[in-house]
DNA sequence: GGCATGTTTCGACTTCTGTCAAATCTTGTG
DNA sequence: CACAAGATTTGACAGAAGTCGAAACATGCC
């Protein structure tokens, strides 16, 4: 159960509807998920997220990001590869500079994904849940 | 940027507006955004809150989820453990079982947190987030 | 009490991950 | 072309995490 299958993330977004819909999950919809789950579950991707997602343009480079996140460019370098490989941030190209642009639909897929709106706990006679 | 100060999870929810509000995250703020998403990164544990969140009653125990996942049931323990830590799950002793039950409201708060609604690309008149 | 059932902890092992410094690669400019 | 600036890759290392089997713990029942 640790291995993930190194599935490229599609580029519409995640594959399955909010976990306890029903079918439930299959494996790689699980290891789908996982996968950008895993790709934010760290604090200095969480805020590489935070800052983009702050900014107009959505975009800034690896040296811009480094002194604000303390922490050396290569590193600032892993991470963004890590948030790209996942689908969540872009690359692109310009001129020497990288930009990595954060994709916000790819982002809204996962909170999609953890959305867990219906109840399930009242089977009674009307609508249970809300 | 690796440590994660032990913060107790807050039963109420999470306690930040999603990525992207101003003002941006503050390292605690990541960090307490970040313990729950850890706590979410892993299959396994997608599957458990899949399953859990597909059942009426959102309660099962250590053993009846072990066969499911193919795991062990010190494994299983250990992720349910885990989540309860980060309180997406609660934990309740009834006889000599002990049924853990998904807190539909801490994985809501997560998929909020991440739910990146505003579009900062025209910052029009106010402050330019430039 | 003694036993059966269910759960957790412990110890060990392996794999994964974040971090940095140094080396390498890419692009633009003189 | 040579050089500078930005970005990535590589290698190394420490720490965290997932997994299991075995031992320890908890609860209910005879």
């Amino acid at each position: 159960m640790k291995a993930l299958p190194v599935v490229g993330a599609p580029p519409g977004g995640l594959c399955c509807a909010p976990l306890g819909e029903q079918p439930r999950l299959t494996v790689e919809e699980a290891s789908e998920v996982t996968l950008r789950l895993q790709a934010l579950a760290d604090p200095a991707r969480v805020m590489i997220v935070s800052i983009l997602a702050g900014r107009a343009d959505h975009e800034l480079t690896t040296r811009e990001l480094a002194p604000t996140l303390a922490l050396g460019e290569a590193t600032v370098s892993h991470h963004l590869k890590r948030l790209a490989e996942a689908g969540l941030v872009s690359k692109r190209r310009e001129g020497a500079r990288v930009l990595y642009g954060l994709d916000l639909a790819a982002v809204r897929a996962v909170s999609a994904v953890l959305d867990i709106c219906c109840d399930h706990s009242e089977p009674a006679s009307g609508r249970a849940g809300h």
